[in-house]
DNA sequence: CGGAATCCATGTGGATACTG
DNA sequence: CAGTATCCACATGGATTCCG
């Protein structure tokens, strides 16, 4: 059997140049999407706090990862207008259906890090 | 209680900075390796064979993706030494295990296409 | 056929400074 | 506190050309 792109998946097919849902792996596919739908959890979650969980994460770009979800309507943005202002971030019901995928892949992650490792020397001193 | 990148996560904490599997997960979040794992499925597969089956992607980024995959110890490469020559990848073991995620994540993206393009035409109409 | 090498445009993201 | 704005360095990745 010869298998093309147009066969090899179903509707709404990642694997065609123009579909909509490239866009959405993409998104998934930048550095720090993952980590933040991850350290917003369950719970209501302020930027500052989620700054400090997400090590090594720029203002800038927490921001915009934020304004992504949030365009994506996958989280939800509450500003309390107190001094100084406060502002708290959760996943809308849409972002918490993309928790699972993600959290398999994290744990994917977590799980095969020596193996990866282990394969990267072999393949670095000249395999 | 408070929660912070310390305890937030198990070990091989990805919130971590410096923790190795933020590579993974940045390996993971390039912008065709989730495609071409999944285009690999279960078979050998020529390179022009994904050259085809991914569609838009580059050869230099096919080459790139499959020594990176190679090199991560997800992918085989098997060189026969016919006129001309053939070359076919395969996934691993290893490989094969990350398919369920990243398949999990491409029909995420596919079940909440529209979902979010509904959104982020609200939120740019400026909701 | 399956690359490797090169050149170059663009995007991503960090650092810094300033604001409501 | 929670941003916005700017500048800039580097990585990503596309197009093209050449090779075993």
């Amino acid at each position: 059997m010869v298998t093309t792109a147009t066969d090899v998946a179903p509707p709404g097919n990642p694997y065609r140049d123009g579909c909509p849902s490239r866009r959405i792996l993409d998104r998934i596919g930048d550095r720090w999407t993952v980590l933040v739908v991850g350290a917003l959890g369950d719970g209501s979650v302020r930027f500052s706090e989620l700054l400090r969980r997400v090590e090594g994460i720029s203002q800038k770009m927490l921001t915009q990862t934020l304004r992504g979800l949030e365009r994506d309507g996958l989280v939800a943005r509450t500003v309390f207008p107190e001094v100084p202002v406060r502002v708290e971030y959760r996943l809308t019901h849409a972002g918490r259906t993309l928790r699972e995928p993600l959290t398999a892949l994290r744990e994917w992650a977590v799980a095969h890090l020596g193996e990866v490792s282990t394969s990267q020397a072999a393949y670095d001193t000249g395999a």
